[in-house]
DNA sequence: CAAAAAATACCTAATAATGGGTAGATAAAA
DNA sequence: TTTTATCTACCCATTATTAGGTATTTTTTG
């Protein structure tokens, strides 16, 4: 069986150097080049096949996720996995909407690299631990309308906009700090979000703030 | 000189006897009654005079800026003394335009309390040390438009307001966490808000988010 | 009235944010 | 070519938030 002829897409050089020195090992593939921008790959793909690509999502001139399409509408057998330190899922939902076989954390594991890499070449679409937590939390946003709150929910998320603490709103409301905490658990629970910057930002759009 | 006659005007059961036991010993006032509602303290004033009314802003009829007015327009020589848990500035303010001779926080010294009482009934307009604070810094927002952001704070406001910490973010963007920390302090002082909440709150506002 | 929902309050422990700096390296403008 | 702005990164110390509970008391509602 041939070597997987590889290249690798990243704007930044030492993770090219850190995937070509991880990745030279390997006894099923080869790398035949590394590039900095989009356009340098796409150049190359014109004159040469490729069986694998490494790809970035942030680029200089073009996002990894046009350079999915592009690569795909040059070159339908080559595998795309993306290697990536993006979290959202609507940018993963993306990639693989636009023809990439799998998506990676940069701090995945060589394990999971390599774990990805086999099934990609199958034809499979692969994702690391973190990011099949990700693809399979969607946010309450994407599910539901906006949550019910309940009065003093209301209150306490205006108050929390208004930048105050529990401590102050405990003060104001005659309540236990202790207590607004539980709301404001309660609330970053309901909105689905990760904290209150989020939950401002979300209750905001929400047209609830 | 005759004893000034105060009235208390609360919601809160335990911050009139509160303030009775307090005033009791006061050699100048006397406090001919404790209310629960504006409406209440209204109908009292029909019948009977006051120089001196201690007010909560938060009533169960109506806020005690409401009150204020009502109160001037059937008895203007009664001196009003806010006494309150609310911080904003707009609030503070407007009860000053309404009327009121003074505004302290419910856990000021008795001191400041007593100070204000005489300052009050002199014709004199006083505020407690932490209200003379908030009054004297006034809101950047009130005072300039929206801040000038350079392309990085930009960039750094609007992860975190998609609810990510300081360490996601430097990870996606390649920094250290201490940057990214430092880049929130200053969008913080920049917009001269209390935390990120009301960061969020403000940015949606000034739609710079 | 019984059951469900809401509001209250606590626990522990870990992680994150905030406030007060300082300071060097680049990059842009005067 | 200086000055100015931006970006970078750190120090220290304190406070706040978050995550995982549990549990009692009020209110509301079927």
């Amino acid at each position: 069986m041939p070597k997987l002829r590889t290249a690798i897409v990243d704007d930044h050089p030492i993770v090219i150097e850190g995937l070509k020195a991880l990745l030279s090992n390997e006894a099923n593939l080869k790398i035949v080049g590394g590039f900095y921008s989009g356009e340098a790959l796409l150049s190359y793909l014109d004159t040469h096949a490729l069986d694998l690509i490494l790809l970035d999502i942030t680029l200089p001139d073009m996002n990894g996720i046009e350079l999915c399409q592009k690569i795909k509408a040059v070159s339908l057998t080559t595998s795309i996995l993306i290697l990536s330190n993006h979290t959202e899922r609507s940018i993963i939902m993306q990639a693989i909407q636009n023809g990439a076989s799998g998506y990676l954390l940069k701090n995945s594991s060589i394990d999971e690299l390599r774990y990805c890499i086999a099934e990609a070449v199958k034809g499979q679409i692969c994702y690391s631990k973190e990011i099949t937590e990700i693809i399979s939390r969607p946010t309450r946003n994407e599910l539901q309308g906006p949550p019910r709150l309940t009065r003093r929910e209301k209150e306490i998320l205006s108050l929390i906009a208004a930048g105050k603490t529990s401590q102050v709103i405990g003060q104001e409301l005659f309540l236990s700090p202790l207590t607004v905490d539980t709301h404001r658990k309660n609330l970053i629970q309901k909105f689905g979000v990760k904290n209150v910057a989020e939950l401002i930002m979300v209750a905001v759009q929400q047209q609830i703030l």
